[in-house]
DNA sequence: AAGAGAGTCAACCGCGCAGGT
DNA sequence: AACCTGCGCGGTTGACTCTCT
């Protein structure tokens, strides 16, 4: 099926690209554009493989492609578009302007996994069940479907299940540790508290809520600094506007975010959106 | 200093999709 | 309907670097 053109030729360069070979795709792609990968190599006079040119150009010549490490908004904003999105690396890297899928899913699988690791830890009951939704299986590309939980990545949507206990990594400022048994901000990324979803606790906004009301809280916290596309700070839980913020409030305003972006090409389909409606929609209580 | 093991990341590979013939 | 072309995606590989002993 088409395989052919991307196939092992005689005389093919493999491996890693010299100096002169990316000064040549360079000027090449510069001049004339992108596309017609297959007709590349010939035109530049390279002996690389389309697929190879393309790769290369895209993940590593390209203008406005970021080099170095990734800052701590970031790795926040991957952790959480992954637990939306799931392995869709090249959704999750139109998100993040200069990264790419390549350089993203390297991170992931190099540092994030375990980073997400932690602040996966919220702890579900055994008699919880997930809600319907996450387990419906979508048409066609259902194979990158967002809701596929791979091995490691079970897709937890804390609003979508009925909790009586509830735990969740400590991003709140420090409460007292006495009232509460939690402990404090230097020990909590190797902690998970749990919390009665009927005891009263501390809210972070002051007076004393039910433990299901703090994790709302804290989730949607989350969940707006996660979508919303400036960056964020755990320790202070402030958002930062140093990029365009969109406001995130809901599906809706999920949709349009997605829908709305120009740099997104791969956009989810009527029933991708419907199976996120789901996903976020409380199934009428919590 | 040197060898082993772990971590990182550029690049490759196979698959599948959309559109054209 | 069947096949081809062009392309994009996610998983995997392997060379290189770093860290530990």
């Amino acid at each position: 099926m088409g395989r052919n053109s991307w196939c092992f030729k005689e005389g093919i360069n493999k491996g890693t690209w010299s100096l002169t070979e990316d000064k040549l795709l360079t000027a090449f792609v510069t001049t004339y554009g992108e596309g017609k990968w297959t007709t590349v190599p010939y035109k530049a006079g390279l002996k690389r493989s389309g697929k190879s040119c393309r790769l290369r150009w895209l993940n590593y010549l390209r203008p406005n492609v970021k080099r170095g490490n990734f800052s701590e908004a970031e790795d926040d904003l991957i952790i959480r578009l992954h637990k939306l999105l799931g392995n869709r690396w090249s959704l999750i890297a139109g998100r993040l302007p200069g990264r790419t899928d390549n350089e993203i899913k390297n991170y992931w699988n190099t540092t994030l996994r375990k980073k997400a690791g932690f602040l996966r830890q919220i702890h579900l009951p055994s008699s919880i069940q997930r809600h319907p939704a996450a387990n419906r299986v979508l048409p066609s590309s259902s194979s990158s479907s967002p809701l596929q939980a791979t091995n490691d990545t079970t897709l937890i949507r804390a609003k979508a299940i009925r909790c009586t206990e509830l735990a969740f990594p400590l991003l709140l400022p420090p409460c007292s540790a006495n009232k509460l048994g939690i402990p404090t901000k230097q020990s909590a990324e190797e902690s998970t508290v749990k919390v009665a979803a009927n005891e009263m606790v501390e809210s972070s906004k002051g007076g004393f809520v039910e433990g299901k009301e703090l994790f709302q809280e804290q989730f949607q916290l989350e969940e707006n600094m996660a979508l919303n596309y400036g960056s964020f700070d755990d320790d202070t839980m402030a958002a930062f506007c140093d990029q365009p913020v969109v406001e995130f409030d809901g599906l809706m305003d999920f949709e349009s975010w997605m829908l709305n972006d120009e740099d997104v090409d791969d956009l989810p389909d009527a029933d991708l959106i419907q199976s996120l409606a789901c996903l976020f929609d409380t199934g009428g209580q919590f």
